[in-house]
Formats: C-alpha cells, sequence, structure tokens
DNA sequence: CTGCCTGCAAAATCTTTGCATAATT
DNA sequence: AATTATGCAAAGATTTTGCAGGCAG
C-alpha cells in the first residue's frame, strides 16, 4: 500500500467517538482524518488538498474545525515543526517526538524511550508532565553540522525521517 | 531597579556587533535590545509596546525587522511558547528551555543542565546538536494535574516562574 | 554625500466567525 | 422534524514587503 499508517480503524472508532459526545458522523469528519492517517504529517493546508482529491467542495473552515474536533477526541495531535503551520497526526501512529534541522528542514521522528529520561527529570523535579507527542526539539541535523547556515530554511515541509531505533 | 535581566551592556556590545557586519547602529536598535532584555519574554507586540514608551513613532514592521537582525547577530533568541507569537530573549540572560502548562499557561524556566541527558543522547545517537534555547516542552503542571483541562489556554502570556535549580 | 533604515501602507499568511443552507440522527 | 455541520464570504490576527524620505557614517 502507498501509506505511512495502515491502522486506519478510522470510521468505526470515529464514530464511537462523536456519538458518545453528541457529535455527528459526516464524510468531511472522516475524509479528514483519514487525510490526516494517511499524509502522517499534515498542515491543515496540506490535509484540505488530500480531502479534494477524494471530494470536492470541502472548506478550508471545515478542515480547521474538524482538526480542532478530532484533537479534542483525541483522534489526533499536532506539533509545531516551523514558524507558522502546525501539523497534525495520526493519534493511531506510534508515538513520537520530533528533531527539525534549521539548516535544511529535514523531520525526524524519535521514539519516546528517548525522552523519557527527560520527561522523568521534569515529573520529579518540577512536577510536570511533558507531552511527548507534541515535544519538538530545534537544532542543526548530521549533514548541517559546520555549514554556514543560510539565512533562511529551505523550501517544503521537507522529507520526513522516520528513526528505525 | 525594576527590570529582569541587569546585564545590559546593550549599546556598546550591540554598536560593535552591527558595524563588524556592515550594519548601522540606530536609537530604534537600541531600544528594541532594551526592550528584550528588560522584559525577559518578549513578543514582537509586547516590544512595540515597551518602546513606544520611550519614543515615539516605531512602526511594528521596525520592530519584526530589528528582532530578525538581533537574532542574526545572535543577540536575542527566540522560541515559540504558545500558539502563535513567538517570545524574544536577550542572549546576556541566562540560557534556559522552557516548560509551558497547556492547561493554565503557566511557564517555567529550567536551566540547561536538566536538558544537557537529552542532548547528550541526540548528538549520540541521531548526531543531532539540539538548540536548547529554542526548547518548549508543553505539559501540566503541578497545579493542574488531574483538573478536567479547560477548553483554551487562559488568558495572557502568564506568569514567568524562574527555576531556582 | 552615499546608502542603509525607518515609517507608512498595502499585501500576504494563516485562522476564525457569522449566517443561511444542507445533512445527520 | 430537530439540530448539528458545512460552505461561503468577510473579518481577524500576525508578519512581510515596496517605496520614498530620513538619518548614520
Amino acid at each position: 500500500m502507498a501509506h505511512p499508517h495502515e491502522s486506519t480503524r478510522g470510521a468505526p472508532e470515529l464514530q464511537e467517538e462523536l456519538r458518545a459526545r453528541g457529535y455527528r458522523l459526516t464524510p468531511q469528519r472522516q475524509l479528514v482524518l483519514e487525510a490526516v492517517e494517511e499524509l502522517g504529517h499534515a498542515t491543515p493546508e496540506a490535509v484540505l488538498t488530500a480531502v479534494r482529491q477524494k471530494a470536492r467542495g470541502i472548506n478550508m473552515s471545515t478542515i480547521y474545525r474538524t482538526l480542532e474536533l478530532l484533537e479534542e477526541l483525541q483522534l489526533v495531535s499536532h506539533a509545531h515543526l516551523g514558524h507558522g503551520a502546525p501539523t497534525y497526526h495520526s493519534a493511531s501512529a506510534p508515538d513520537h517526538a520530533h528533531l527539525v534541522c534549521r539548516t535544511c528542514g529535514r523531520i525526524i521522528e524519535v521514539p519516546p524511550p528517548v525522552i523519557e529520561p527527560l520527561a522523568r527529570t521534569l515529573r520529579a523535579e518540577y512536577s510536570f508532565r511533558p507531552d511527548v507527542r507534541h515535544l519538538t526539539v530545534f537544532g542543526d541535523c548530521a549533514d548541517c553540522q559546520g555549514h554556514p547556515r543560510p539565512a533562511k530554511v529551505p523550501a517544503g515541509p521537507a522529507e520526513v525521517v522516520p528513526s528505525e531505533a
């Protein structure tokens, strides 16, 4: 198959979560959830584009409203990987934090165990419970160290490199 | 004195850094740097307000251009503490990362040593060099755990709680 | 003087909201 | 049938950019 995340229990679970809170199941909501699951790291703009390939007439405001709803239902979560646009992830994908290279824009996913020692320290010393899924660490990746750092990060959301750890 | 950061070597160092790269020293640039040093965590909007109390006629576009320049000169750095507005910090203040409570909005500063173990791991396993000053960890603070989490984070930039560690 | 900077205004992004209509339950 | 959800368009909020005049060096 062509998509990153296969655990698209989508519809059934979605309907269940929606109805439990008095919300309705609509084609738009199914499509948005599917798009987030398939895209992996999706900006609202990317979700809109993806959804429009399957159905027409869908509006950006619906994307925003739906993403907010899905996040409330804990079916998706978002993280800030750059200046402006947040990116959404499916809750059915494995949890991970992000490393973002400031020079080339590359995004590296890291599994929770890498963050856990820090999380433990924050819980112990600050009574603070971090949300690892929302964590983004900015810095320079292996390929970009020592380079004269361009004024701005290059174009596009850049490739995502899931860590194998 | 009434302001957080006293190490306002400001003007001299600013002039030096500017001239070294062919930039000019202007009243606006001095005022913006001072404001960032005095405010501690400053959004562009807050900087504008602060600067306008000392001089008039200053425009928001100058704030943005100046903050960008000061960051290039490494005299300030920014972090994303919330949804939209970035906050700027003086480089003359002690380095620190941020913990942001999603429920009450409280901001807790943590010193680099707390983050260092994670930084070491990322360098060793991912050849990734994190920028600790830019690091923000979202989660729930001691006071807010177990609470029914409001739909939205409460008003205002909220108080900043420098860690004593 | 020469050319960098600033203020102003318009534009560009990105997101939210009001409202009438369409769709779900 | 009762309400919720959507599409559309306009409004907001934030940041960027083009220009002509002003100021630093």
